[in-house]
DNA sequence: TTGTTTTATCGTTTTTATACGATTAATAAG
DNA sequence: CTTATTAATCGTATAAAAACGATAAAACAA
Protein backbone atom coordinates (compact mmCIF):
# COMPACT_ATOMS: atom_id res chain seq x y z
CA UNK A 1 0.00 0.00 0.00
CA UNK A 2 1.10 3.56 -0.02
CA UNK A 3 2.10 3.37 -3.50
CA UNK A 4 2.32 6.31 -5.41
CA UNK A 5 0.23 6.56 -8.45
CA UNK A 6 0.97 9.95 -9.57
CA UNK A 7 3.11 8.95 -12.59
CA UNK A 8 -0.59 7.05 -14.09
CA UNK A 9 -2.05 10.73 -14.92
CA UNK A 10 -1.36 12.87 -17.69
CA UNK A 11 2.12 15.44 -17.62
CA UNK A 12 -0.59 18.37 -17.75
CA UNK A 13 -2.40 16.96 -14.58
CA UNK A 14 0.92 16.56 -12.66
CA UNK A 15 2.53 19.90 -13.89
CA UNK A 16 -0.94 21.42 -12.25
CA UNK A 17 -0.26 19.59 -9.38
CA UNK A 18 3.28 20.18 -8.90
CA UNK A 19 3.09 23.79 -9.15
CA UNK A 20 -0.37 23.62 -6.55
CA UNK A 21 1.93 21.83 -4.35
CA UNK A 22 4.66 24.54 -4.34
CA UNK A 23 2.24 26.93 -3.20
CA UNK A 24 0.19 25.16 -0.88
CA UNK A 25 1.81 26.01 2.48
CA UNK A 26 1.28 29.44 3.81
CA UNK A 27 5.00 30.29 4.26
CA UNK A 28 5.53 29.73 0.93
CA UNK A 29 3.09 32.00 -0.39
CA UNK A 30 4.05 34.41 1.81
CA UNK A 31 7.73 34.00 0.42
CA UNK A 32 6.49 34.50 -3.10
CA UNK A 33 4.42 37.60 -1.74
CA UNK A 34 7.67 39.40 -0.43
CA UNK A 35 9.62 38.37 -3.46
CA UNK A 36 6.68 39.93 -5.82
CA UNK A 37 6.92 43.01 -3.34
CA UNK A 38 10.47 43.65 -3.46
CA UNK A 39 10.90 42.30 -7.11
CA UNK A 40 14.19 40.75 -5.23
CA UNK A 41 14.94 39.26 -2.29
CA UNK A 42 17.91 38.03 -0.30
CA UNK A 43 17.29 34.88 2.08
CA UNK A 44 18.50 36.44 4.98
CA UNK A 45 15.34 39.47 4.23
CA UNK A 46 12.84 36.49 3.93
CA UNK A 47 13.50 35.05 7.39
CA UNK A 48 13.48 37.98 8.75
CA UNK A 49 9.69 38.63 8.08
CA UNK A 50 8.87 35.03 8.25
CA UNK A 51 8.13 33.20 11.58
CA UNK A 52 10.10 30.23 11.29
CA UNK A 53 13.52 29.14 11.82
CA UNK A 54 16.70 29.98 9.04
CA UNK A 55 16.40 26.26 7.97
CA UNK A 56 13.47 25.91 7.17
CA UNK A 57 13.06 29.12 4.89
CA UNK A 58 15.89 27.97 3.45
CA UNK A 59 14.32 24.24 2.17
CA UNK A 60 10.73 26.34 1.63
CA UNK A 61 13.23 28.43 -0.31
CA UNK A 62 14.75 24.69 -2.10
CA UNK A 63 11.15 23.27 -2.82
CA UNK A 64 10.11 27.09 -4.84
CA UNK A 65 13.25 26.76 -6.48
CA UNK A 66 13.16 23.10 -7.47
CA UNK A 67 9.35 23.94 -8.63
CA UNK A 68 10.24 26.11 -10.67
CA UNK A 69 8.66 29.14 -9.50
CA UNK A 70 11.74 31.11 -8.22
CA UNK A 71 15.47 31.43 -9.55
CA UNK A 72 18.15 32.46 -7.15
CA UNK A 73 21.74 32.66 -7.20
CA UNK A 74 24.46 33.80 -5.08
CA UNK A 75 26.04 37.55 -4.60
CA UNK A 76 28.84 36.59 -2.05
CA UNK A 77 27.71 34.82 0.96
CA UNK A 78 24.22 35.97 0.67
CA UNK A 79 21.76 34.49 -2.07
CA UNK A 80 19.31 36.52 -4.17
CA UNK A 81 16.34 35.18 -4.98
CA UNK A 82 13.35 36.37 -7.45
CA UNK A 83 9.91 34.94 -9.28
CA UNK A 84 9.64 32.97 -12.38
CA UNK A 85 7.21 34.81 -13.72
CA UNK A 86 6.82 32.49 -16.53
CA UNK A 87 6.12 29.84 -14.55
CA UNK A 88 3.39 31.56 -13.26
CA UNK A 89 2.13 32.56 -16.51
CA UNK A 90 2.10 28.53 -17.62
CA UNK A 91 -0.25 27.63 -14.79
CA UNK A 92 -2.42 30.20 -15.48
CA UNK A 93 -2.64 29.05 -18.84
CA UNK A 94 -2.82 25.05 -17.68
CA UNK A 95 -5.23 25.54 -14.95
CA UNK A 96 -7.84 27.57 -17.19
CA UNK A 97 -7.46 25.34 -20.30
CA UNK A 98 -9.06 22.93 -17.71
CA UNK A 99 -11.17 24.84 -15.82
CA UNK A 100 -12.49 27.90 -17.41
CA UNK A 101 -14.78 26.39 -20.21
CA UNK A 102 -17.60 25.95 -18.35
CA UNK A 103 -17.50 29.08 -15.69
CA UNK A 104 -20.51 30.36 -17.39
CA UNK A 105 -22.67 27.35 -17.04
CA UNK A 106 -22.44 27.42 -13.00
CA UNK A 107 -24.23 24.39 -12.92
CA UNK A 108 -25.50 22.92 -9.58
CA UNK A 109 -25.57 19.44 -8.12
CA UNK A 110 -27.99 17.08 -10.25
CA UNK B 1 9.38 19.82 16.55
CA UNK B 2 7.39 19.34 13.81
CA UNK B 3 4.94 21.65 15.14
CA UNK B 4 3.02 23.37 12.68
CA UNK B 5 3.03 26.93 12.18
CA UNK B 6 0.41 27.43 9.60
CA UNK B 7 -2.04 29.43 12.12
CA UNK B 8 1.04 32.49 12.73
CA UNK B 9 0.08 33.38 8.57
CA UNK B 10 -1.98 35.66 7.36
CA UNK B 11 -5.67 34.64 7.01
CA UNK B 12 -5.50 35.27 2.94
CA UNK B 13 -1.85 33.34 2.53
CA UNK B 14 -3.77 30.16 4.93
CA UNK B 15 -6.75 30.54 1.97
CA UNK B 16 -4.66 30.40 -0.95
CA UNK B 17 -2.19 27.60 0.37
CA UNK B 18 -5.60 25.89 1.31
CA UNK B 19 -7.45 25.90 -2.28
CA UNK B 20 -3.50 25.00 -3.65
CA UNK B 21 -3.41 21.91 -0.98
CA UNK B 22 -6.50 21.04 -2.39
CA UNK B 23 -5.27 20.67 -6.17
CA UNK B 24 -2.05 19.99 -5.53
CA UNK B 25 -2.57 15.79 -6.19
CA UNK B 26 -3.37 15.38 -9.76
CA UNK B 27 -6.16 12.88 -8.88
CA UNK B 28 -7.71 15.51 -7.27
CA UNK B 29 -6.99 17.64 -10.84
CA UNK B 30 -7.82 14.82 -12.82
CA UNK B 31 -11.55 15.04 -10.89
CA UNK B 32 -11.90 18.71 -11.41
CA UNK B 33 -11.65 18.44 -14.70
CA UNK B 34 -13.92 15.48 -15.17
CA UNK B 35 -16.62 17.62 -13.33
CA UNK B 36 -15.93 20.53 -15.30
CA UNK B 37 -16.79 18.29 -18.32
CA UNK B 38 -19.58 16.80 -18.05
CA UNK B 39 -20.81 19.57 -15.40
CA UNK B 40 -21.98 16.64 -12.65
CA UNK B 41 -21.10 13.63 -12.16
CA UNK B 42 -21.42 10.55 -9.81
CA UNK B 43 -19.15 8.78 -7.64
CA UNK B 44 -18.59 5.63 -9.71
CA UNK B 45 -18.57 7.47 -12.80
CA UNK B 46 -15.11 9.57 -11.92
CA UNK B 47 -14.15 5.83 -10.24
CA UNK B 48 -14.38 4.70 -13.46
CA UNK B 49 -12.15 6.79 -15.05
CA UNK B 50 -9.21 7.20 -12.61
CA UNK B 51 -6.45 4.60 -11.66
CA UNK B 52 -7.23 4.55 -8.06
CA UNK B 53 -9.54 1.84 -5.59
CA UNK B 54 -13.20 3.08 -5.11
CA UNK B 55 -12.10 4.38 -0.94
CA UNK B 56 -9.33 6.28 -2.52
CA UNK B 57 -11.38 8.20 -5.08
CA UNK B 58 -13.85 9.13 -2.38
CA UNK B 59 -11.33 10.47 0.09
CA UNK B 60 -10.49 12.48 -2.92
CA UNK B 61 -13.74 13.51 -3.22
CA UNK B 62 -14.18 14.23 0.36
CA UNK B 63 -11.02 16.47 0.75
CA UNK B 64 -12.15 18.76 -2.47
CA UNK B 65 -15.44 18.74 -0.53
CA UNK B 66 -13.56 19.63 2.48
CA UNK B 67 -12.05 22.61 1.11
CA UNK B 68 -15.09 23.70 -0.68
CA UNK B 69 -13.75 23.52 -4.16
CA UNK B 70 -17.11 20.82 -5.17
CA UNK B 71 -20.49 20.49 -3.82
CA UNK B 72 -22.31 16.91 -3.62
CA UNK B 73 -26.05 15.61 -2.59
CA UNK B 74 -26.54 12.00 -2.59
CA UNK B 75 -29.42 10.67 -5.42
CA UNK B 76 -31.02 7.32 -3.95
CA UNK B 77 -27.14 5.35 -3.21
CA UNK B 78 -25.46 7.30 -5.36
CA UNK B 79 -23.43 10.59 -4.71
CA UNK B 80 -23.37 13.41 -7.49
CA UNK B 81 -20.79 16.13 -7.44
CA UNK B 82 -20.32 19.29 -9.18
CA UNK B 83 -18.18 22.05 -9.05
CA UNK B 84 -18.36 25.11 -6.38
CA UNK B 85 -17.16 27.77 -9.35
CA UNK B 86 -17.37 30.60 -6.48
CA UNK B 87 -14.18 29.28 -5.02
CA UNK B 88 -12.39 28.97 -8.25
CA UNK B 89 -13.04 33.10 -8.97
CA UNK B 90 -12.51 33.27 -5.26
CA UNK B 91 -8.75 32.09 -5.74
CA UNK B 92 -8.39 33.51 -9.05
CA UNK B 93 -9.19 36.93 -7.61
CA UNK B 94 -6.79 35.90 -4.29
CA UNK B 95 -3.87 34.83 -6.61
CA UNK B 96 -3.84 37.71 -8.92
CA UNK B 97 -4.10 40.17 -5.87
CA UNK B 98 -1.30 39.22 -4.53
CA UNK B 99 1.46 38.36 -7.46
CA UNK B 100 0.08 40.18 -10.58
CA UNK B 101 1.37 43.55 -9.37
CA UNK B 102 4.70 43.10 -10.99
CA UNK B 103 4.22 40.69 -13.58
CA UNK B 104 4.91 43.53 -15.76
CA UNK B 105 8.76 44.24 -14.01
CA UNK B 106 9.61 40.86 -15.07
CA UNK B 107 12.72 41.23 -13.00
CA UNK B 108 15.71 38.82 -12.84
CA UNK B 109 17.68 38.35 -9.67
CA UNK B 110 20.33 40.70 -8.51
C1' DT C 1 45.50 33.44 9.00
C1' DT C 2 41.65 33.97 11.85
C1' DG C 3 37.19 35.22 12.68
C1' DT C 4 32.46 36.73 11.08
C1' DT C 5 28.51 36.53 8.34
C1' DT C 6 25.37 34.12 5.57
C1' DT C 7 23.17 30.21 3.76
C1' DA C 8 22.78 25.29 2.78
C1' DT C 9 22.69 20.69 4.40
C1' DC C 10 22.27 16.84 7.79
C1' DG C 11 19.94 14.29 11.24
C1' DT C 12 15.96 13.74 13.83
C1' DT C 13 11.16 13.95 15.43
C1' DT C 14 6.39 14.61 14.69
C1' DT C 15 2.57 15.18 11.78
C1' DT C 16 0.07 14.58 7.62
C1' DA C 17 -0.99 12.37 3.18
C1' DT C 18 -1.68 8.41 0.11
C1' DA C 19 -3.49 4.12 -0.81
C1' DC C 20 -5.85 -0.14 -0.18
C1' DG C 21 -8.95 -3.84 1.60
C1' DA C 22 -12.67 -4.71 4.55
C1' DT C 23 -16.67 -3.26 6.51
C1' DT C 24 -20.75 -0.51 7.19
C1' DA C 25 -24.83 2.16 5.85
C1' DA C 26 -28.30 3.37 2.81
C1' DT C 27 -31.20 2.90 -0.97
C1' DA C 28 -33.30 0.26 -4.68
C1' DA C 29 -34.88 -4.06 -6.74
C1' DG C 30 -36.63 -8.59 -6.54
C1' DC D 1 -37.73 -9.58 3.74
C1' DT D 2 -33.78 -10.50 1.22
C1' DT D 3 -30.35 -9.25 -1.96
C1' DA D 4 -27.68 -6.29 -4.78
C1' DT D 5 -25.66 -1.73 -5.69
C1' DT D 6 -23.35 2.32 -4.35
C1' DA D 7 -20.59 5.11 -1.61
C1' DA D 8 -18.60 6.37 2.88
C1' DT D 9 -15.86 5.09 6.72
C1' DC D 10 -12.46 2.39 9.43
C1' DG D 11 -8.10 0.38 10.15
C1' DT D 12 -3.61 0.02 8.70
C1' DA D 13 0.86 0.49 6.34
C1' DT D 14 4.03 3.31 4.02
C1' DA D 15 5.71 7.64 2.33
C1' DA D 16 6.29 12.49 2.47
C1' DA D 17 6.23 17.04 4.68
C1' DA D 18 7.28 20.39 8.38
C1' DA D 19 10.13 22.05 11.73
C1' DC D 20 14.23 22.68 14.43
C1' DG D 21 19.10 22.58 16.10
C1' DA D 22 23.61 21.61 14.85
C1' DT D 23 26.99 21.64 11.58
C1' DA D 24 29.37 22.65 7.29
C1' DA D 25 30.71 25.59 3.47
C1' DA D 26 31.64 29.81 1.25
C1' DA D 27 32.91 34.54 0.99
C1' DC D 28 34.43 38.58 3.08
C1' DA D 29 36.85 41.40 6.79
C1' DA D 30 40.31 42.20 10.10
Amino acid sequence: MAVHKKEEFSTKEQNLAAFAKAISHPARIAILSVLAKRNQCICGEIVEVLPLAQSTVSQHLKELKNAGLIDGETDGPRSCYCINWKAFEKFNTDFNSLFEKLKEANAKCC
